[in-house]
DNA sequence: GGATCATATCAGCGACCACTTATATAAGCG
DNA sequence: CGCTTATATAAGTGGTCGCTGATATGATCC
């Protein structure tokens, strides 16, 4: 599943913003959407499992929970989609931006492996 | 149709970058699409149609032809949804992005109205 | 004004996705 | 061990979306 179509659920939009505040549980994250949204548990269940098959979230057990923490990376696609039209908002700083982004990016990449 | 829903089509999606380069007719569009995706003139206009209605394209008519040109602002929810998962990518550099993007828009909004 | 080109709309259909209920897995606890 | 809690999976179903083929709209050209 392309991660544009990931993201075009609410309900998972919604989950991954929960997450930016760090970890949550299978169960806390069911708790909030539930009532937002008015769907069961398996539901909210089936989604995190798009969202673990697209590598948008990680997960840890811990004794019978599961906690969930999101991996922004898979979410870098979409970023580096809007890129081209980036220079639309701002046209003076868009390479700026995209020097530092770019900065960025190295940096953590020199961490991880070769590039 | 929400913005995400909309990009969530990969027609649409190559249509808009298409877009970037300027302003192109239905029927360029359709050929380059058709050509890569297998699909109808009428599926092509139907996604022009999802574009049209949610903003993301503006179009002029130039006699018997539709020129298309991409709306970015319809794309800014997109990517303000993203914000906080920008940390993720680059913590050092988040906030100073921000402030770039802060900064890139106040300056379009004060050229505006202003000089 | 009729033929033709460019584009949009209509009607109908198949596929896929998100939902529900029921159930499985598996850890914790007495 | 059984009972409960936490979470995931299975099976089935309805709605929606994107597609096609046919057709409508409307400008252009001779």
């Amino acid at each position: 599943m392309h991660a544009f179509d990931v993201l075009g659920d609410p309900v998972r939009r919604r989950l991954l913003e929960l997450l930016t505040d760090g970890e949550l549980s299978s169960g806390e994250l069911t708790t909030v959407v539930r009532e937002e949204f008015g769907i069961s548990q398996p539901a909210v269940s089936q989604h995190l499992r798009v969202l673990r098959d697209s590598g948008m979230t990680a997960v840890r057990a811990e004794g019978t929970r599961r906690m969930y923490s999101v991996n922004a990376d898979a979410l870098r696609p979409v970023d580096d989609w809007l890129g081209p039209f980036r220079r639309f908002w701002a046209p003076r700083f868009a390479a700026l931006e995209t020097e530092i982004a770019r900065g960025g990016r190295q940096r953590r990449m020199e961490g991880e492996h070769d590039g």
